[in-house]
DNA sequence: GCCGATTTGTCCGTATGTATC
DNA sequence: CGATACATACGGACAAATCGG
């Protein structure tokens, strides 16, 4: 539940869009009437539109008005965006998740892992890896590392359900910042081993870096996807230069 | 040349962070410092800095200060991101960009093409396949589709070369909003006909939807990579629901 | 084409709350 | 506890774009 006035209105005005109560390429109450609804100065309006504008739920037209274009999504694959948790990920797309635990390690950072991860030399860390199950099968691999001093006390148990929960309910870290890289690739003999494949030969990859609230580098996770069962959505807005 | 003063704040402290002026891992001035230093209030140094928040450059830390946690790429591959002409990115990339049309039609949408570019029925469009060169080498293959009453009059010659360019400079349009998908696709017999895949039989595809400054959706488009020159990347920042 | 009303865009100053040290 | 720093919110002023008369 939301506190700030904001987010409140943020989520309101969201819901609204997604139940087509505003419509598609309709305009937006004006600030000033909905400076009135909710009771709040401007400049608070403004921030909740702001938000969705960037995340392409509407469009901010000067003179005009604030046109919606947003539009449901027919969702064949499993998608992904924003920083969720698989298990928030999997519920989201009405699909239930399973995960098991093949590796779980503890290792330390040299030369070559700080160069693909970013973790200073020397630092403690646990490698992780896991196979994800999408409605009983598995369609996912991921390699996690963590940060030692941030992920205490981290067991195959804790990684079997959910570590994001884990972090935040248990020890209090609150994910704040992750940064992707978004590739596609061959597979591997690992991803054969563990994955259901059928005839593909290459995966979706996503490659994380992930910051507490200290702006401390805490998680590297490689995300490998069956192609089916994969999308990865944004939306971008253009900037003057 | 921006002219907003939260632009000109934004761009300057994006080049100061980018130089390691403002080294990593290190803080940013206090926003009332920098309220002195570039004679603003305090309001206009926040929305800069949160945009700088929004692109992954900065993480603010409540009651601290405002962490810098860019880290410079090393860049293999032809990296995707922002809302960018394919010029633009190749640019970025240090590689010579060129392109041929190998298709050039004019259509008219239907329901098989609503459903999948949201272009309304009817629509009288330009369908356009180009093969687009880096350094020399086929290797993205472009399926576009523009709205024919937002992008008048375009030619053969046009789309070999910029049609942002085109759009920008010659009919004002401005571009806005981008939304995106990234998912990884075996190849077909057109992509094989025009590209050089050496042995890879599968893509790494982004389609597209953009809206023009009136928030009328005029442009999709199919872009279809081949993996070792691909990677896409992208920032997300959690919000509490 | 001009003018005025409407609407979004930019910016300011201030007040208050909350987290860190 | 006090000082510092970021977070939220308000209200007001003026600019710029759009539209109708």
């Amino acid at each position: 539940m939301p506190k700030a006035k904001f987010e409140k209105i943020y989520k309101d005005l969201k819901e609204k869009i997604e139940s087509q109560d505003y419509p598609y390429q309709g305009l937006l109450p004006s600030e000033n009437t909905m400076v009135d609804i909710y009771g709040c100065s401007r400049n608070t309006i403004r921030r909740a539109v702001s938000m969705l504008a960037d995340e392409g739920y509407v469009q901010p037209l000067h003179g005009k008005g604030v046109r919606i274009i947003y539009q449901p999504v027919a969702k064949a694959a499993f998608t992904v965006g924003g920083i969720e948790s698989f298990k928030e990920s999997a519920a989201r797309n009405h699909k239930i998740a399973g995960t098991k635990v093949v590796q779980f390690a503890e290792i330390t950072s040299d030369e070559r892992i700080f160069e693909k991860t970013g973790f200073p030399v020397g630092s403690p860390l646990y490698y992780v890896q896991r196979v994800r199950y999408l409605d009983g099968k598995p369609l996912i691999f991921d390699i996690n590392m963590f940060l030692q001093s941030v992920v205490k006390d981290l067991t195959p148990a804790i990684a079997a359900s959910s570590i994001y929960e884990y972090l935040e309910n248990t020890l209090g870290v609150q994910i704040v910042t992750s940064k992707r890289k978004m590739t596609a690739e061959r597979t591997t003999q690992i991803d054969e081993k563990y994955l259901e494949l059928n005839d593909y030969d290459f995966l979706a990859v996503i490659t994380s870096q992930t910051f507490d609230s200290n702006g401390i580098l805490f998680e590297y996770t490689q995300s490998r996807h069956r192609p089916d069962y994969f999308c990865f959505q944004d939306t971008a807005i253009r900037k003057r230069t």
